[in-house]
DNA sequence: CGATCCCGCCACATT
DNA sequence: AATGTGGCGGGATCG
C-alpha cells in the first residue's frame, strides 16, 4: 500500500487534476499489474498533464458524479489496492495502476468498473473480515455511499446481502454494525440445514437433472427434459398472489433471497448452481408466477446478490453445459463443512438472528400451503400459498405426463410439492395428533436434522444408512436422514398406523433392510462394500430393537467404513477433481422405462434401480460413475452391473447373473422385502428378509397371519408410490401360488396400500434359498410361495411389476449380507466428512435418475397423492 | 444476441 | 411530510 501510495499520491495529487490520457490508460488497463511500482517510473507525466487537469476539475466540478468518483477513488484507491493485491480481478487494478485512468473511467467509466462486486469488493474492503469481538464497526451508509461514490441505492444492495449471512446487522437507520466472518460458518450451517430441509429435495432433483445433462450418462434425462425447459411458463401463474404488498416487503426478497440462494449451494451436492434454476426455485417459493417477466427479475436479482457473494468469496461464476447450450451458474468455494451440527444455531450473532427471519420468510409460505394452519403470518407467503395451491392443484389435474411436462412446471411441481411435505411433516412432527401418520412422513429428515434425534435412538444404523440413502434418493431425500426409523416415528404416533399390528412404519425414505437370519457371508467377504451393506442390514436387524441399535451404529462406522471411507473418498475425489462436477452415478435410471415399470407406473422398476443404487451408494458412497464403479469399488462389480443392467431394461438378464452370482436368489427368491420408495419425497426403503425378520423386527412374520413374512408397512410419504417388494417367507410352499398370482392371499394387510394407492408392491415368494444355496435364480415360479394378498391395488402393481424382474431380484441378493451386524453402521456424521461430497453425490446421482424417471412418471402422482392427502388431512384425517 | 447488471423510478416503510 | 428502504425492470454493456 505504501508504495501505491506513494506512487500514487505524489502524483496523484498532480495528477489529479491532470490527465486523461487514454492511450496510456488503455495500455495501463490492460496490464493490470496489481503492483506496479514499475509505473511510478512510468508514469512521469504528472507535470504534463496538468493543463488536462485543470480540464478535468472543470468537468467533476460540473458534474457531481465526476467529484464523486474522485472522492472515491481517492479513498478507495488504498483499499482497491489492497484487494487487489488479494484479488486477481484485472478490473480492479486498472484502477490502481494510475490514477489517471481512474479519473479517465470517470469519464468513459466502464461498466464493470462500476459493478456491484467491485463495489462490494471496496465495501468489504474497509472492514475487517474478523474485527476483535470487543469493538464494533458501525456502518453509515450514508457515508459508505459517498465514500464509495455510489448511490445508497447500491449499498442497500451490498448490505442486505451482507445482512442475510449476518456479516452485519442493521442497528438503526442508516446505521449498520459491522460482525465480520466470525459467524459466517454458523450462519451457513443454519443456511444449510433450513436450506435441507427447505430445498433438499428439490436440489437433489434439480442437480440430477443438471448432471445428467452435463455428463452423458444422462441420456434418458434428456430425453425427458428436453421439452420441459422450451417453454418456461406455463400455467402456473397465479394471479392473485402478486400483491404482495400485504407483508411487509421488508423481509422479502434480497436478504431473504439471499439466503435462499446460499441455501441451495450448501445443499446442492455439486455446489453448482445454475441461475435459472436458482430463480424458479426462489420464484416458486415465493410467488409462483412464472411468467417470464418474474423469471427475468428474479435472475437479475440473483445477479446482484450472486455479485456481493462473489466478492466474498463465496462463490465464483461457472458454467454449466448441458443439452441447450452453457448455462451461466456459480459455484460455491466458500465453507463447505460446517461446524458440527448443532441443533439450531441460534444465536451467535449478536444482532439479530437473519435465520430466524429467514426461516421463517421460507417457512411460511410452505405452511401456509399445506395447511391452513399458518404458524407465521406475514409475508409473501401468502403468496406463496396461493401459487402452492395452483400449481398443486395442477399436479393433480394433471395425472402423469411427466414427461411431456416442462421443466419449469415440473419444477414448480416439485418444489410445492416439497412444499407441501415437508410442511405435512412439520405438523406431524409437531402434532403428533395428525392423523395422517403415513402419507406425511417422508420428510423426516427434517426433524432428524434439525434437532430431533429421537429416531437414532431407534434405528441407529438406519441412520446411518439413511443418509447414504437419502442422498442416493436424491430428490427426496437428502433431507431426509432419518433414519426415523418407523419406531420414532412410531413414538410420534404419527406413522404408526397399526400399532398393534406388526408392521412397521417408516416415515423417511430410508432403505431400510431387515434380515431375519440370512447367511450369505461369502457376499461380504468377497465385497467389502457388500460388507457393510450387509452390517447395515444387520444392524437393520438388530436395529430393530431400539436401544440397541444405536450404538452400533457406531460401531458399524468403525470398522467397515475406514475402509469404505478411503477408498471411496479417494475415488470419488479424484473424480470430483477431475471435473468439478460431479458425475451422475446414477444415470442409469432407466428403470423407469422398462415397459413393466411404466405400466405399473414406473415405481416398480425404479425400486429395484434405487437399490441398486442404494446398495452402491452404501458400499461406496463415492458416486458410481461408470469409471468409478470398477475402480474405485471392489464392491461389486456385479452389483454395478446389475444396476446397470437394472437401468437398462435392455439387459436385464446379465445382470441377474451376476447377481445371482452374489446371490443365488436373486430371482424370486428374495427373502428380503424391499420397499423401495419411488422418487418421491418421501421414500423409503425397505429391505425385508422375507424369511422372517422376526425378532429383530418386531414384525414377526408369524405375527403375520396368513403371511409368514412380515409385514412392512411403509407409510409413503407424500409420494405414496414406492414399490414395495416382499419376498414372502420362506416357508416354503406354503401354498403353491405361483408368485405370479400372488393374489393367493396370505393376509397381509398392507393397510399402506390403500394409503399409497399408486405403490406398486412386489412380493416374491421365497423360497428359502439362501444366496448360496439358491442354486437356481428362476425359481420362483416355480417354488412354492406363499401367498400374499395385497391390495388389489397392489396385487395389480406387483403381478405388473413382476418379480421376476431382474432388477427385484437383484438387490435382495445384494442386501442379503446383512447377517453381521457386527460392522458398526457408518454414521453419517463420520463418514460424511471425508466424502461429504461424494455421499451427496452419489445418492444424488444414483437418486437423479431414478428420481428422475420416477418423478416424471410417478412423481406427479406422487404428487398429487400427496396433495391429495394433504388435502383430507386438511379436511380429515385418515 | 444472449448474458449481465447498472441505474434510478417510485412504492412502501419509518421517522 | 420527509426520509429511509428497497422492489423492480428498462435498457445499456459486455462477451
Amino acid at each position: 500500500e505504501n508504495i501505491f501510495d506513494r506512487s500514487r499520491m505524489a502524483p496523484k495529487t498532480p495528477i489529479k487534476n491532470e490527465p486523461v490520457d487514454l492511450s496510456k490508460q488503455k495500455g495501463c488497463t490492460p496490464e493490470r499489474n496489481p503492483i506496479t511500482p514499475v509505473k511510478l517510473t512510468d508514469r512521469p507525466q504528472p507535470d504534463p498533464w496538468t493543463p488536462t487537469a485543470n480540464l478535468k476539475i472543470l468537468v467533476s466540478a460540473a458534474s457531481p458524479d465526476m467529484r464523486d468518483r474522485e472522492k472515491k477513488k481517492e479513498l478507495f484507491r488504498p483499499i482497491e489496492n489492497s484487494e487487489q493485491s488479494d484479488t486477481p480481478d484485472s478490473l480492479q487494478y486498472d484502477m490502481v495502476d494510475d490514477s489517471t485512468v481512474d479519473e479517465f473511467e470517470k469519464q468513459r467509466p466502464s461498466r464493470k468498473q462500476k459493478s456491484l462486486g467491485l463495489l462490494c469488493q471496496k465495501f468489504l474492503a474497509r472492514y475487517p473480515s474478523y474485527p476483535l469481538s470487543t469493538e464494533k464497526t458501525t456502518i453509515s451508509l450514508d457515508e459508505v455511499a459517498s465514500i464509495l461514490g455510489v448511490e445508497r441505492r447500491r449499498i442497500y444492495d451490498i448490505v442486505n446481502v451482507l445482512e442475510s449471512l449476518h456479516l452485519v446487522s442493521r442497528v438503526a437507520k442508516n446505521q449498520y454494525c459491522w460482525h465480520g466472518r466470525h459467524n459466517l460458518r454458523q450462519t451457513l450451517k443454519t443456511l444449510q440445514e433450513a436450506g435441507e430441509l427447505q430445498y433438499g429435495e428439490l436440489m437433489t432433483f434439480f442437480q440430477h437433472k443438471e448432471q445428467d445433462l452435463e455428463y452423458k450418462f444422462g441420456e434418458r434425462k434428456k430425453e425427458t427434459i428436453p421439452d420441459t425447459q422450451d417453454k418456461p411458463l406455463l400455467d402456473f401463474s397465479e394471479p392473485d398472489c402478486t400483491s404482495a404488498s400485504a407483508n411487509s416487503r421488508k423481509d422479502k426478497s434480497l436478504r431473504i433471497m439471499s439466503q435462499k440462494f446460499v441455501m441451495l449451494f450448501l445443499v446442492s451436492k455439486t455446489k453448482i448452481v445454475t441461475l435459472d434454476i436458482a430463480a424458479k426455485i426462489l420464484i416458486e417459493e415465493t410467488q409462483d408466477t412464472v411468467d417470464h417477466s418474474k423469471f427475468k427479475t428474479k435472475v437479475r436479482r440473483l445477479y446482484d446478490i450472486a455479485n456481493v457473494l462473489t466478492s466474498l468469496g463465496l462463490i465464483k461464476k461457472v458454467h454449466v453445459t448441458e443439452e441447450r447450450g452453457r448455462k451461466p451458474a456459480f459455484k460455491w468455494i466458500g465453507p463447505v463443512e460446517l461446524p458440527g451440527k448443532t441443533v439450531e444455531p441460534r444465536g451467535n450473532n449478536p444482532a439479530s438472528d437473519p435465520l430466524p427471519r429467514t426461516q421463517r420468510g421460507v417457512c411460511a409460505p410452505y405452511q401456509i400451503c399445506a395447511t391452513g394452519k399458518q404458524r407465521f403470518t406475514r409475508h409473501a407467503s401468502f403468496n406463496g400459498s396461493q401459487p402452492c395451491e395452483g400449481t398443486r392443484r395442477k399436479v393433480s389435474s394433471e395425472p402423469n405426463s411427466p414427461h411431456q411436462e416442462r421443466q419449469d412446471e415440473y419444477c414448480s411441481k416439485m418444489i410445492n410439492l416439497a412444499a407441501v411435505c415437508r410442511q405435512k411433516i412439520e405438523e406431524d412432527t409437531r402434532s403428533p395428533s395428525t392423523t395422517l401418520p403415513l402419507s406425511l412422513l417422508p420428510v423426516p429428515g427434517d426433524s432428524d436434522f434439525c434437532v430431533n434425534p429421537l429416531p437414532q435412538a431407534v434405528f441407529p444404523m438406519v441412520q446411518a444408512d439413511v443418509p447414504n440413502l437419502a442422498l442416493l434418493n436424491g430428490v427426496s431425500s437428502q433431507t431426509l436422514h432419518p433414519s426415523m426409523p418407523a419406531a420414532s416415528k412410531t413414538e410420534n404416533g404419527k406413522p404408526t398406523l397399526l400399532p398393534s399390528q406388526p408392521f412397521l412404519c417408516f416415515p423417511s425414505p430410508s432403505l431400510f433392510m431387515l434380515c431375519s437370519g440370512l447367511q450369505e457371508n461369502n457376499l461380504r467377504e468377497t465385497l467389502p462394500t457388500t460388507g457393510e451393506v450387509g452390517n447395515r442390514s444387520a444392524e437393520a436387524q438388530a436395529a430393530v430393537p431400539p436401544a440397541a441399535c444405536q450404538k452400533r451404529s457406531s460401531h458399524k462406522c468403525t470398522s467397515p467404513s475406514p475402509p469404505v471411507d478411503d477408498e471411496e473418498p479417494a475415488a470419488k475425489k479424484q473424480a470430483m477433481e477431475q471435473s468439478d462436477v460431479p458425475l451422475s452415478l446414477v444415470v442409469p435410471k432407466k428403470p423407469s422405462e422398462s415397459p413393466k415399470a411404466e405400466s405399473v407406473l414406473g415405481s416398480g422398476c425404479t425400486p429395484a434401480v434405487h437399490l441398486e443404487a442404494f446398495h452402491l451408494d452404501l458400499a461406496s458412497p463415492a458416486a458410481p460413475e461408470a469409471a468409478d464403479k470398477e475402480s474405485t469399488k471392489p464392491l461389486d462389480p456385479q452389483e454395478q452391473e446389475k444396476w446397470s443392467q437394472n437401468k437398462d431394461p435392455d439387459e436385464p438378464s446379465p445382470g441377474e447373473e451376476h447377481i445371482s452370482k452374489e446371490n443365488a436368489n436373486q430371482p424370486f427368491l428374495p427373502q428380503y422385502l424391499y420397499v423401495q420408495p419411488t422418487a418421491g419425497l418421501s421414500s423409503f426403503n425397505f429391505l425385508f428378509s422375507a424369511n422372517q425378520a422376526p425378532g429383530a423386527i418386531s414384525l414377526a412374520a408369524s405375527q403375520l397371519p396368513s403371511l409368514s413374512v412380515p409385514c412392512v408397512v411403509v407409510p409413503s410419504a407424500a409420494l405414496a408410490s414406492f414399490p414395495v417388494v416382499c419376498s414372502p417367507t420362506v416357508t416354503g410352499p406354503l401354498s403353491p401360488v405361483p408368485d405370479g398370482s400372488f393374489s393367493a392371499a396370505t393376509s397381509m394387510n398392507f393397510s399402506v396400500s390403500g394409503l399409497a394407492s399408486t405403490a406398486p408392491v412386489f412380493i416374491g415368494t421365497t423360497a428359502v434359498v439362501t444366496p448360496k444355496i439358491s442354486p437356481t435364480p428362476s425359481v420362483d415360479p416355480q417354488q412354492p410361495h406363499p401367498a400374499l394378498h395385497l391390495s388389489p391395488v397392489l396385487a395389480r402393481s406387483c403381478s405388473a411389476l413382476k418379480l421376476d424382474s431382474p432388477m427385484c431380484m437383484g438387490h435382495p441378493v445384494t442386501l442379503l449380507k446383512l447377517q453381521q451386524p457386527s460392522s458398526t453402521p457408518l454414521t453419517p456424521k463420520s463418514i460424511r466428512p471425508a466424502r461429504h461430497e461424494a455421499f451427496f453425490k452419489t445418492p444424488g446421482s444414483l437418486g437423479d435418475p431414478v428420481a428422475w424417471k420416477k418423478n416424471e412418471g410417478n412423481q406427479i402422482r406422487n404428487a398429487s397423492s400427496v396433495q391429495r392427502r394433504l388435502e383430507i388431512s386438511g379436511t380429515s384425517p385418515d
